[in-house]
RNA sequence: CGGGGCGUAGCACAGCCUGGUAGUGCGCUCGGUUUGGGACCGAGAGGCCGCAAGUUCGAAUCUUGCCGCCCCGACCA
């Protein structure tokens, strides 16, 4: 049991802060709402970005990089886009500090205002459609599939570690395509990317949905999203695909002579997934142990924890863990072999908990004088004694048992806190306690924002498999198609 | 920007009401005993008690002002 780490169950999101501090995957810096970090959460992060851009180029994309300042003049281009993000801008008014002739210290040098403001990008659209216009003049120019590695910054009122920072890392792609067919096959290709994503490497299940218009991103024709649920049954909006029709083009006047040789403006997508990953990563298998990885996504796959009185002891365990380690390295596995004598084996299999560590060998004397050697599961918590001959095999296919059995514990979460809801007063009672609530609505603007301010319910989307079932909808008593996932969020 | 709370050692906090030697736990350093689930004992280092002014013989404690942080709302990937 991990000392001091407050239960899931009793409070989450002190819970939630307090892995992120103890298993050292960040913290909050000096700067307001910005966060370090720090080197193992970073190293996850890197194994999902490095997943993210093997898919990404697997499916045609290359990178590039745009710059981090946006003029103000490229902001207000697109209409919708300019008053969904004028909130929350980080603006560049000057260029240049000199000392402060009243005292110590440094003041704004009031002689160097800039002509024209730069805004620290929130979304890069505007910068890149303004490239885009002297990257395309011919159908033989698309579709052009570009992703961008960057930080953004949006000022929000409150933050948390992850899921909310005002600077954030993310990847935002940017496409042109010559018909609104394959843009939004596009749209929705990348959307299936991140569900995959989500699935097979976080181990965490998702929701493919449509936003409604009133959760739309800012300048969209329409939004994909993919929703996974925490364990406190709360919604995750863990990437977004948007269809951008031609608004970009149209702002940024890029356009091109089509196999017609006429005039047209081109069809963009934009979609994105942040650092909010690993939010959603920890929340949603975590317990009060630490940390869960899935063993694809863990920087350390498996530890081995010597257990020893005296240093010739150590080295007989040493000379017995080192063929395992290098059988597990040729099998791609990383592996850590923690013969540091600062801390005691007990300690150590705690820390290791707490850091998500999927698996945990343990060896000491009475093991070795057996053949044998221990096998912890930190899936499972459970912990079995296996013969140390073939034990990296055994392990090769532990890890991938491992990684199943996060997804479907997640999955069976899900499902069990997924509700078909009738009547306003279910409604009402389930959204106290937790959970995605499938529900009638009636497609007005109105209804949404009435359950919103009544219950804290958005809609988290419209799934793109739901079926077509004429309903009532659960506020409003009208007609209804279909059922849209309602739930309180992050 | 509204509502609530808190600033005391690296961290978590007690002390404040009722003014009088600045404390506890964790962590850190050293020594010893330990070592199969976050060891124990002993010794030690570490403080402008958020800042400023006031009341007082005397302020961590009372008063006023300022600053900072956290939580709850509005905003949001």
């Amino acid at each position: 049991m991990s000392k001091g780490l407050p239960k899931r169950s009793e409070n989450y999101s002190e819970w939630y802060n307090e892995i992120v501090k103890r298993a050292d995957l960040a913290e909050n810096s000096a700067v307001r709402g910005c966060m370090v970090i720090k080197p193992y959460g970073f190293a996850i992060w890197e194994k999902m970005q490095r997943a993210l851009d093997d898919m990404f180029k697997a499916t045609g994309h290359q990178n590039a990089y745009f710059p981090l300042f946006v003029p103000k003049s490229f902001l207000e281009k697109e209409e919708e886009h300019a008053e969904g993000f004028a909130k929350e801008c980080a603006v560049v008014t000057h260029y240049r500090l000199k000392a402060n002739p009243d005292g110590k210290g440094l003041v704004v040098d009031p002689t160097a205002k800039l002509e024209e403001e730069l805004i620290v990008r929130p979304t890069s659209e505007t910068v890149i459609w303004n490239a885009y216009r002297n990257w395309i003049q011919s159908w033989r120019d698309l579709p052009l599939l570009i992703n961008q590695w960057c930080n953004i910054v949006r000022w929000e009122m409150r933050t948390r570690l992850f899921l909310r920072t005002t600077e954030f890392l993310w990847q935002e792609g940017h496409t042109a395509h010559a018909t609104e067919k394959e843009a939004v096959e596009e749209t929705e290709r990348m959307l299936g990317v991140y569900a995959d994503f989500a699935e097979n490497w976080m181990a965490m299940p998702v929701v493919q949905g449509l936003k409604t218009p009133s959760e739309r991103f800012a300048g969209a024709i329409e939004t994909y999203c993919i929703e996974a649920m925490m364990q406190d049954g709360k919604a995750l909006q863990s990437g977004t695909s948007h269809f951008l029709g031609q608004n970009f083009a149209k702002a940024f006047d890029v356009k091109f002579v089509n196999k017609e040789n006429q005039q047209d403006f081109p069809w963009a997508t934009s979609w994105g997934v942040s650092t909010r990953l690993m939010g959603a990563l920890i929340m949603a298998h975590s317990d009060d142990n630490g940390l869960v990885l899935p063993p694809k996504l863990a920087p350390i796959q498996v530890v081995i924890v010597p257990i020893h009185k005296s240093e010739e002891d150590l080295a007989t365990i040493s000379g017995t863990v080192m063929p395992i380690v290098e059988e597990l390295k040729a099998a791609g596995i990383s592996v850590k072999y923690d013969d540091d004598d600062k801390q005691r084996s007990g300690w150590k299999f705690a820390e290791y908990e707490l850091r998500g560590v999927p698996v945990r060998l343990g060896i000491g004397m009475r093991d070795i004088e057996n053949g044998m050697i221990e096998v912890a599961r930190r899936d499972t918590l459970t912990k079995e004694s296996r013969a140390i001959g073939g034990v990296a095999a055994y392990i090769k296919d532990l890890l991938d048992e491992i990684q199943a059995n996060i997804y479907k514990k997640a999955l069976d979460f899900r499902e069990a806190n997924t509700f078909i809801i009738d009547t306003w007063e279910q409604f009402k009672e389930q959204i106290e306690l937790g959970g995605f609530l499938l529900a009638h609505w009636d497609g007005t603007a109105e209804t949404e924002e009435n359950i919103k301010d009544e219950t804290k319910a958005t809609i988290r989307c419209i799934p793109l498999n739901s079926v077509e079932e004429s309903g009532k909808c659960v506020y409003s008593g009208k007609e209804s198609a279909k059922r849209v996932i309602f739930a309180r969020a992050y």
